[in-house]
RNA sequence: GGCCCGUUCGUCUAUCGGUUAGGACGCCAGGUUUUCAUCCUGGAAAGAGGGGUUCGACUCCCCUACGGGCUACCA
């Protein structure tokens, strides 16, 4: 039997990061096992759609280059893969439920069930509507025949799942072994609700086998669903397929898990593209494969001291053994060291071709050449590529003041004769290369200390003693910038 | 509250009964560099607690604690 997974989002927002972990596992084991990864938007909560939700979700799948075999924009003969459009589906398929018993029609009012709920919540005990209290309740095995007939043709009705008393469910996840849940614990869950969409629950279930879905990975938070997945299964007498239940991201710091509202507080990215007001990691200068290789590490390892993948390494390395338990906690700054790693070994033709936008404010009038050049020279100093555009200021703007510490430093070593004798190093055209020996030339008598001379230049150039090389930097930026930046110190200098 | 899952350096993790408990991020120190950063070398830093099982437990079992998730006509 093939391998085909799946990664079923609400486009209910932006596709966060820990969504973007779950996909990013269905593929891996999907191209590993020569699968099928498929991408199923679960929209059974008209209320909670958002505009522009599953397009982004398409478009950040697409950024990082985990593309879906089948789905709403792609190929695929087990469509539709919106459930919105699968309603008739599910309408056949639950009335095989209720034909056979393992399901019944339900007409207990909404705020009637919440205020139930309420009263027992006071009580300090929690209201389930199931074996116990489903003969009390409205419905179709308390109602006659007649009653519960007229009440369907209201349309006011949901289908319960009729869950038997005493039953031990054990369901197997591949990560963390066997699940062991009494059916007591469970309710009747809602598998149609009032409207005639499926829930989440039913839906699931009933995709998961027309689509003949292999194995089901996906976050913590379904554990607890599980026994109840598999108790829909066996109503039908559907093979189960195999289940892996990844580990929560957590905060960074404090308690619980990622939430949307932790980026914006600590100063990360939680979207892969920009979303409403918030960077997406795109924006702040990742590189999809570097983002990928960092999330492959929360809740996985490959089990050796290796820990820079590319996407081909990571499919050829996974594996389900290696799972985590545990939750992982988000590290930015380890997220960024990637980054940095993959900036390192990326040729920078490729970096500036692929991500033209963080090279553009102010270096429109360079060649691609220049452009290169200071690229190769800043790009050690890169964690992120938004990084470019504060490293790259040295190149575009003059400096606005000077360190006083470094002023106070040269002051007695006659700054203005060094910085004159760069200034005739530049009138007359002498390549930055020679620089360093005309100044041992120059300096014979070793007056000047040699750091000192080079510290000069660079206050002259940069303002303070940072930056790349000060010679390289002068050999990239036009000859009457670097005199005019010589000859403001030497002003300044004189005042 | 109930149910389920989890727990090794601050963080991500290795260890599948016998190790000086390893690596990485971050941190600190040193080196390289005209400076800063990069880079290189080194350092500090961990088995939640208590019971078992065993010749021997981080590793297996139980209890406790802590953390997390679920408990909707949300997914």
């Amino acid at each position: 039997m093939s391998v085909r997974v799946r990664f079923a989002p609400s486009p209910t927002g932006a596709l966060h990061i820990g969504g973007v972990r779950t996909a990013l596992f269905n593929y891996l084991y999907a191209k590993k096992q020569k699968g099928s990864f498929i991408l199923r938007i679960e929209d059974t909560d008209q209320r909670r759609m958002v505009e522009g939700a599953e397009d982004y979700i398409i478009a950040a799948l697409k950024w990082m280059n985990i593309e879906p075999d089948e789905g709403p924009n792609s190929a695929g003969s087990f469509g539709p893969y919106r459930q919105s459009e699968r309603k008739e589906i599910y309408e056949k398929e639950v009335l095989k439920l209720i034909s056979a018993g393992r399901a019944y029609y339900a007409f207990d009012l909404p705020n009637t069930l919440e205020e139930t709920r309420k009263a027992y919540e006071k009580k300090g005990e929690s209201f389930k509507y199931g074996m116990f209290n489903r003969n009390t309740m409205l419905n179709s095995l308390t109602l006659s025949e007649e009653e519960t007939a007229e009440k369907i043709k209201t349309g006011n009705y949901v289908i319960r799942l009729k869950v038997e008393k005493g039953m031990a469910i054990n369901v197997e996840d591949q990560v963390r072994g066997n699940i062991l849940v009494q059916s007591d614990e469970l309710d009747d869950k809602i598998l149609m609700k009032g409207g005639g969409m499926p829930t989440y629950h039913f839906a699931n279930v009933v995709d998961d086998y027309y689509m003949k879905i292999s194995h089901v990975i996906r976050g913590e938070e379904w554990l607890p669903s599980l026994p109840l997945h598999k108790l829909i299964y066996d109503a039908f007498n559907w093979p189960l397929p195999k289940f892996m239940h990844l580990p929560l991201i957590l905060k960074p710091q404090g308690k619980g898990k990622l939430s949307k509202r932790d980026g914006a507080q600590l100063g990360f990215p939680v979207y892969p593209l920009a979303w409403e007001k918030n960077k997406g990691f795109k924006e702040r200068g990742f590189l999809p494969e570097a983002l990928l290789n960092y999330l492959s590490l929360l809740g996985w390892n490959p089990g050796t001291e290796k820990e820079i993948f590319t996407i081909e390494a990571l499919i050829d390395s996974f594996d389900v053994a290696k799972i985590q338990k545990g939750g992982a906690r988000f590290d930015f700054e380890k997220a960024r060291w990637i980054n940095h790693k993959f900036l390192s070994f990326t040729e920078g033709k490729n970096i500036l071709k692929r991500f033209p936008e963080f090279f553009e404010s102010g270096m429109t009038k360079w060649s691609e050449k220049t452009k290169l050049a200071v690229y190769e020279l800043l790009k050690d100093r890169l964690f992120l590529l938004e990084d470019f555009e504060k490293q790259v200021d040295v190149f575009l703007n003059d400096p606005k003041e000077y360190d006083q510490k470094v002023i106070r430093k040269i002051e007695k070593h006659e700054p203005e004769k060094v910085l004159s004798f760069f200034v005739k190093l530049l009138e007359n055209d002498v390549p930055t290369e020679f620089w360093k020996e005309r100044v041992q030339t120059w300096n014979q008598k070793a007056e000047t200390p040699f750091g000192v001379i080079m510290q000069s230049l660079r206050l002259a150039i940069v303002g303070d003693l940072s930056g790349p090389d000060i010679l390289k930097v002068c050999n990239l930026i036009e000859k009457e910038v670097s005199l005019k930046r010589l000859n403001n110190l030497i002003t300044y200098l004189n005042n």
